[in-house]
This record gives C-alpha cells, sequence and structure tokens, in this order.
DNA sequence: CTAACTCCCTGATAGC
DNA sequence: TGCTATCAGGGAGTTA
C-alpha cells in the first residue's frame, strides 16, 4: 500500500522513462472507469507533447505535460511498469503510454482504487482532490506551531490525525503505526492531550521514518514495486505493523492489534500506555460485522 | 462546521 | 479439493 516514500520511488521511476525528449506516441485505456471515470475524451490534448517535469504532491504522482497535468494516485495496489510490447499486457491493466513503437508504460491496478485523470494546470489547485491537502511532512511547514493549530479542538485521536490528508500528506496506515511505535504514544491518545514535547517528538519520528523508508526504497509488502520492479526493504525495518503477538522489540510483551477507524492498527500496549481519556470513536469491530453481513444479505 | 460511517474493488487466506 | 466468508485500506461521498 503505497504512502510517501513508495509514491516517490515510483515517482523517479518515471521521471527516469518518460525523459522530456521524448514525445508521448499515444496513451490507451483498457477500460472506462477505475476509481473514477478516464480522462478518454480529453486525452488527446497531450498526445505528441513531451513531458516538461514529474512531481509528487501528497500520494498524486503529476506528470506535467503542454497546458495539463496527468494525476497518477496508486491507490491501494496500482502499479507502473515498462514493457516493450502490448503482448505482455496482464490482467488488470488499465492504462498504457507509449513512448515508443517499442516502449510502454503501463499501469495496472488490481482493485481499481487508484485515479488516472488529467486536469488543466490551472485547475489544479481548484480541484478537490488538491484544494484541501494539508502540508508536506518532509517541510518546515510540518512544526509544532502547525500541530498545534491543526489538532486545536479535534476530538479525534492522534492516529486518525497523523493520518489525516487534510492535515500532512502521505502517512497512511504503516507509517502512523510505525511513528507512534517510535514515539511510545498509544495510538488512542486523543490529538488534544499530547504535550509539546511529544509533539516535537512525533513530528521528528514521522520524518525520520519516512526518509529512512525512502532511502530503502520503501516498504514492500502486498504487490507494490517500484516502475523497475524494484522491490523496498524497509519491510524489513518495521516494529510493529503487521506484527501481531510478536514481541515488542523494546520491551517483548505482544504486540497488540485492534482495529481504529477501520484500519487494522499495530501498538505496544506496555510501552505505548493507554491514556485514561482514550479516543476510538470507532464501531466495535461485532458492530462492523453485522453491518457487512446485513448489507451482504440485503443485496443478495 | 466536525466526526462517523459507507462504499468502491479483487486477491489472498482461513476455515470447513 | 473446492467452496465460501472475511479481510486488506485511501479517500470521496453521505449522514448525524
Amino acid at each position: 500500500m503505497p504512502e510517501l516514500p513508495e509514491v516517490e520511488i515510483v515517482k523517479e521511476g518515471l521521471k527516469k522513462h518518460l525523459p522530456p525528449q521524448l514525445p508521448i506516441l499515444d496513451i490507451l485505456f483498457w477500460r472506462k472507469n477505475i476509481r473514477g471515470p478516464l480522462p478518454q475524451k480529453t486525452i488527446k490534448n497531450i498526445i505528441g507533447h513531451t513531458v516538461v517535469n514529474i512531481e509528487r504532491r501528497a500520494k498524486y504522482i503529476l506528470i506535467e505535460i503542454a497546458d495539463y497535468y496527468i494525476i497518477s494516485h496508486l491507490g491501494m495496489t496500482g502499479t507502473w511498469r515498462v514493457e516493450e510490447s502490448l503482448a505482455y499486457r496482464k490482467d488488470h491493466d488499465h492504462v498504457g503510454i507509449q513512448l515508443h513503437p517499442q516502449k510502454f508504460l503501463i499501469y495496472n491496478d488490481p482493485r481499481r482504487f487508484g485515479v488516472f485523470d488529467l486536469i488543466k494546470k490551472d485547475n489544479l489547485m481548484k480541484d478537490k482532490r488538491f484544494s484541501k491537502l494539508g502540508v508536506e511532512p518532509l517541510t518546515k511547514n510540518f512544526n509544532v506551531s502547525y500541530f498545534l493549530e491543526k489538532s486545536k479542538n479535534k476530538k479525534i485521536n492522534v492516529k486518525q490525525f497523523i493520518m489525516d490528508q487534510q492535515i500532512v500528506v502521505g502517512v497512511g496506515n504503516i507509517y502512523a503505526s510505525e511513528a507512534l511505535f517510535a514515539t511510545q504514544i498509544s495510538p488512542l491518545k486523543c490529538v488534544q492531550d499530547l504535550k509539546k514535547t511529544e509533539i516535537e517528538q512525533l513530528i521528528y519520528n514521522i520524518q525520520k521514518i519516512l526518509k529512512k523508508s525512502l532511502s530503502r526504497g520503501g516498504s514492500s509488502i502486498s504487490d507494490y514495486s517500484g516502475v523497475d520492479q524494484s522491490k523496498g526493504s524497509y519491510q524489513n525495518n518495521h516494529k510493529v505493523y503487521g506484527k501481531k503477538g510478536q514481541p515488542c522489540p523494546k520491551c517483548s510483551h505482544p504486540i497488540f492489534m485492534q482495529v481504529i477507524s477501520g484500519r487494522s492498527t499495530f501498538w505496544c500496549v506496555k510501552c505505548q500506555k493507554t491514556p485514561r481519556k482514550s479516543h476510538e470513536n470507532q464501531k466495535t469491530d461485532y458492530a462492523r460485522k453485522n453491518t457487512q453481513k446485513t448489507s451482504r444479505t440485503q443485496r443478495s
């Protein structure tokens, strides 16, 4: 599941394979929608043009071409890869960028939670997907005073807060658990109850972990890989994520797992003490299962 | 306005 | 072995 480091790695891979001197010969769509509609009608506006630049904003990759940005979001299972021929198409290939008679960049996404869209440059910041994004975590804009300002009057736990893309971008479920473990803060702690020193430490650890993961090529769990099919190795540095029942690296107490607002959350209940005033804001597992069963029954 | 909840999707896996 | 139920989760949309 790509978060900031993984998206950054994929962006660099696309940069390598979409050099500024190579015009885009064609873009092929093999279905009408993924998460949203694919830009079948407007895409002709960029055919024949060359890529000006490729950037990352939050978990989106922005490919600048003529007056447009291609926006690519990998969702849960999105990957880009290079092929020499369309004879190598696979299941769930949805978009193909042709750069050369024998070179295609192909977007594959089994769950189709990703985004591939085309947007005029002038409209980027008006777009709902970009207008409300929070600060980039690896910049000076992500600091204690910003954190305090945004957490003021927020009635949510700290994990939801740091995963909220309107607060700080790029931190997903894996790095949220990891950063909270590193800072020894319970994910259930209400964000307003954090002390200033805890906020300082948390920001420091989020940055440290994202940078370290980036230097290791990201975390390859599930199907994640770079454009060149390279796998990251940061999953080997995970201390708590996916480690339910395994000993805490600090105190050996078994790692605990609980679904918090629909996301599996891993922590050490001994090292990261549950505060007296915890903030769950979630359905119980029982209630969740019941809802799913009910809706499934109703559908069939 | 905020916070909680629903939904989208398919491959992997657990359990029978 | 083959079936079915469950789970994984980012983010937009909806409801309270």
